[in-house]
DNA sequence: CGGTATCCACTTCGATACTG
DNA sequence: CAGTATCGAAGTGGATACCG
């Protein structure tokens, strides 16, 4: 045994330069993390076609609860991606539609989707040559 | 007070074509999800410019803990988007670098940061008017 | 139809402590 | 340094019931 008292003061130049200092990329990084969601992209990929009903897009995204259906268009609607229209009709009907910074944020998630469609082998191969271990 | 029983059978002409049926898009969505997580962001991004060591990734991601960052790191690993090299030195040394694959993760991920950096203006301000009510 | 409200199982994650 | 192990708080998300 021994402890390493020496040794680790030296070293380490810092990389990651600009970056951790300013805020921006955090915030960057925040709304990465919001907008990457399982759900949200399902249900902003969903919207591409044009506008659709609540129930559509339940029925369009394969596994989505109604709760989960209604948490992310509300945090899309905020966020100023999804426009609601509510029609006061019997029987009640709402429209949702992408904004058009909606439809700038599903331009580039689509690059994402097809970097996933792209690599989904490597990843698989990658994922049993790992867990063979 | 009255049921709607009638009126909703008729409508809905199914968007959405070529999508839940085939599991392809499910599995893409399943891997965005899993890569589009803050963690594993903030973690890809780090490793940019290069090789860094575990505490140098720590340092430069704001914020995490070191049970995320093992976690994370061991998920890219095992989707082959991170490569871990350890040296049998005293003290221990651990080298962590993207895969070409990670790599060109990286370039879609930078579109995305890159989208939200240019709409956080556009957010910050729909979710003000948004909470205005 | 398009929600809201509630309950609750399960997961996630930070803090803390310990190891080679 | 580079982790692993454990615990408890907090968040997530499904199931269910009910309303305009």
């Amino acid at each position: 045994m021994q402890t390493w008292s020496a040794g680790w003061t030296a070293g380490s130049r810092g990389p990651l330069e600009g970056d951790s200092q300013g805020g921006a990329a955090d915030r960057a990084r925040e709304i990465v993390g919001r907008v990457g969601d399982k759900w949200t992209v399902a249900v902003v990929h969903a919207l591409g076609n044009g506008p659709l009903r609540f129930t559509e897009i339940r029925r369009g995204v394969d596994g989505i609860s109604q709760r989960m259906l209604t948490t992310t268009l509300r945090a899309l609607e905020r966020d100023g991606l999804v426009l609601r229209t509510v029609y006061p009709e019997i029987p009640p009907r709402v429209d949702y539609e992408l904004t058009p910074v909606g439809r700038s944020l599903l331009d580039t998630l689509w690059l994402l989707m097809n970097w996933a469609v792209v690599h989904t082998e490597d990843i698989d191969r990658a994922r049993r040559e790992y867990d063979a271990k």
